[in-house]
RNA sequence: GGAGGGGUUCCCGAGCGGUCAAAGGGAACAGACUGUAAAUCUGUCGGCGACGCCUUCGGAGGUUCGAAUCCUCCCCCCUCCA
């Protein structure tokens, strides 16, 4: 086991919040000495059951713990979920059901374990035990709490001050998020920064039931591929870990520099050492900036799929993009006709590579469309419906469709 | 419960009887330049075999030669007072 400087260095990489450094020294040197390893606790919530790159920058946090030897407990918020956590959003999400909720578990278990070790990650449901928890317990939990103290939250205290409301039961979130800490008995509980109230909240209670505290880590929430908002599936500006290599790898090629650092500030396995060295490599032009990223999207092309995927995506690209070659996979489709002829828009429709003939249109006005490599500048355009042709659209929009009577 | 403000094309946001498929911005997409980076410039941005036609401005009716714009009812959101 390494020693308890090395093991606060690597936690504290990246991170926001630590609360507290000093406990977490303490709770390491006697989890090293005792020879018993930390529970490290950090929620999810089962409603999105797509995990991208934002979900794993918490993910490589719990990897890290699981390199030094401590216990992982992936807590899936069922019960809650069931409620709705209210930072941020002001919709209310329709109800999931028991069946919803298991499905979107076991999704959720299959790509967590790309990341985690399954051997070493325990994984539980908070309804095990809140779905028991009373009333009269849960009236006796809410009694800690001040609407004062409530309010010193500052999503709570925005939406106060400016009069836009707040529901009663948005109150009680935080609170059974913490309780959930006082059942496991956590020593430490993760969370992105905008959990922070509520991951303190399971200190606080952890206290009032005389247990120690938890030591509270938040990390960033990271950035999409725009650079500007948080990676999100609504904003379209995520990269799945589920997806094909040929598209992770593209979609890391595609951010920018500035943006790059900070991937590999969050998602890398490199030291930071290593990283701060290929800065200054860049910086000094001892290697292309595309370069850098390159082995960044090989990185993470491998770590969901394998090296021989991160290999042939960068051929991939390459060809494509460099060469202007094609790729060596293209979607064909068949397209049953009875005519002499299909008129281009409509054969692109039907290709799936644009949306609408209208769309079409305008993609070959703007010189977007080639067909069998052929740049065509004509919407009249006819395709002879017999054989396959090779349709693309732009750069990267690729399709084959194969004629049939 | 009372008073007021509002719902416009992906988002924000103009329009307040014809010239409106609807200003402007953002996002997005395409083209140029590149490293599918950033920045910049240009163009596109409801549908239709298409210089015309069709469907859009919360929903349903109505007034009018003509409605996103006026009237009626309904639904939803917000603010203030209680």
């Amino acid at each position: 086991m390494k020693t308890v400087e090395e093991q606060v260095a690597l936690i504290e990489r990246g991170t926001v919040d630590l609360i507290s450094r000093e406990e977490l020294i303490k709770k390491l040197t006697r989890a090293r000495e005792a020879g018993r390893p930390l529970a490290v606790k950090a929620g999810f919530d089962p409603t999105a059951p797509d995990l991208h790159l934002g979900h794993t920058v918490l993910l490589q946090k719990l990897k890290h713990f699981q390199q030094l030897g401590h216990q992982i407990i992936f807590l899936i918020g069922d019960f809650t979920g069931l409620i709705g956590d209210p930072t941020g959003k002001s919709d209310t999400r329709p109800p999931l059901t028991r069946e919803d909720i298991e499905r979107n578990a076991e999704t959720y278990k299959e790509q967590v374990f790309k990341i985690l070790d399954p051997e070493k990650t325990k994984v539980v449901f908070n309804s095990t035990w809140l779905g028991e928890l009373s009333s009269y317990e849960m009236i006796r939990l809410a009694s800690r709490l001040t609407v004062a103290r409530m309010l010193e939250r500052d999503d709570f205290k925005k939406r106060f001050e400016s009069n836009r409301p707040i529901s009663i039961h948005e109150f009680l979130y935080p609170l059974i998020q913490g309780y959930d800490s006082v059942a496991l008995g956590a020593d430490v509980e993760l969370g992105g920064t905008d959990q922070l109230f509520n991951l303190l909240m399971g200190r606080d209670l952890q206290k009032s039931r005389d247990q120690e505290p938890q030591v509270v880590l938040t990390v960033p929430l990271l950035e999409g591929l725009d650079g500007v908002n948080k990676m999100s599936k609504s904003l379209g500006n995520y990269i799945g870990i589920s997806e094909s290599a040929d598209d992770i790898f593209g979609k890391v090629l595609s951010i920018s520099d500035e943006l790059m650092f900070r991937y590999y500030e969050l998602l890398s396995d490199l030291s930071m050492n290593e990283i701060e060295q290929l800065r200054q490599d860049m910086e000094t032009g001892r290697i292309h900036p595309k370069a850098v990223k390159v082995r960044l999207a090989k990185e993470l092309v491998a770590r969901f799929h394998d090296q021989d995927a991160a290999e042939s995506a960068e051929r991939n690209f390459d060809q494509v993009f460099k060469k202007h070659e094609l790729p060596d996979e293209i979607p064909e489709k068949e397209i049953v006709t009875e005519d002499e002829s299909v008129w281009l828009p409509k054969l692109l429709v039907e290709a799936g590579l644009v949306t609408s003939t209208s769309d079409g249109r305008r993609m070959i006005k703007q010189n977007a469309v080639s067909v069998d490599g052929k740049k065509i500048h004509d919407m009249n355009t006819d395709i002879p419906a017999s054989g396959t042709v090779l349709l693309q659209v732009g750069k990267r929009r690729f399709g084959r469709m194969k004629f049939k009577k």
